[in-house]
DNA sequence: TACATATTTGTAATTATTATAAATTTGCAA
DNA sequence: TTGCAAATTTATAATAATTACAAATATGTA
């Protein structure tokens, strides 16, 4: 699968969103860095190539990526949401020793009666916190 | 189940915390109004029976009350922490219309393969988003 | 009662996010 | 190409949740 700018722009543009410089390469950014960056993350690595990128446009774009549907929010930190650019259900572990915030593949859930019928729901989430091995051997 | 003034006592104390009268009235606010509060209301409805009541006790008892188990805090709405005396494993429904937040019966979610390996879970939180029936109908 | 410890409180500081308006860019029609 | 309206980006200020901190108060015990 290419992952040049054009495909980008196309992936954009299938979405409904405007492709611009800056939400080009924030796309770019999520593609290929998989790790739920933060707002200023994203920021931080971007205004090396984007001298004037604002905050205000990362803000901007990723809830301009929401509504498209291009990325989902996570909010499994309390202080900070953080963004996925995979978009189908799968759950999320957050390491509460090292931080790291990890992809779990989950069979998705069943709901228990009632419950189906009581609500049209449109987004699911699912996410564990607890020790990662790698923390739990050291 | 009583639910008078000696039983959140029992309860705090069998959970490791000194039972002040502001961590009673708190424990017992969650006990009785199962609506995911916030820090914020909570200490609305509460500073009437205590008036020198601060915010900031409301916040060291929730965190507190989360150390030991007491509450699960619930980060559906990206702006305010949400809390919940109801520690067993349910599922949650955001209403994105009438912003209601209520609890959903399910099924205890099945990690795939290689994720029940890879680390050691110490909570688990699902939650759906959608319209509600009430919203649907009218 | 006296004192050490725990708890509560009020205030100030921090920080993520949103609001706003000016500046810039873009696309298109004349 | 030029001019202009609309869209986008930007910088700054405002908002609001949370945390830090230190003084005040309450608690339990010798």
């Amino acid at each position: 699968m290419g992952s040049s700018t054009e495909n980008f722009i196309q992936i954009l543009k299938n979405a409904g969103v405007k492709p611009s410089i800056q939400r080009i390469k924030i796309y770019d950014f999520l593609w290929n860095n998989r790790t739920h960056p933060t707002i200023d993350s994203i920021f931080q690595v971007l205004v090396n190539e984007i001298p004037t990128l604002s905050k205000t446009t990362v803000y901007n774009t990723m809830k301009l990526f929401m509504e498209h549907q291009l990325v989902r929010m996570v909010t499994i930190d309390e202080s900070e949401a953080r963004f996925d650019v995979v978009t189908q259900f799968h759950g999320h572990f957050k390491c509460e020793v090292c931080g790291k915030l990890m992809d779990v593949e989950i069979e998705n859930p069943v709901l228990v009666n009632q419950a189906k019928l009581d609500f049209e729901v449109s987004e699911a989430h699912y996410y564990l916190k607890g020790i990662c091995n790698e923390c739990n051997n050291n």
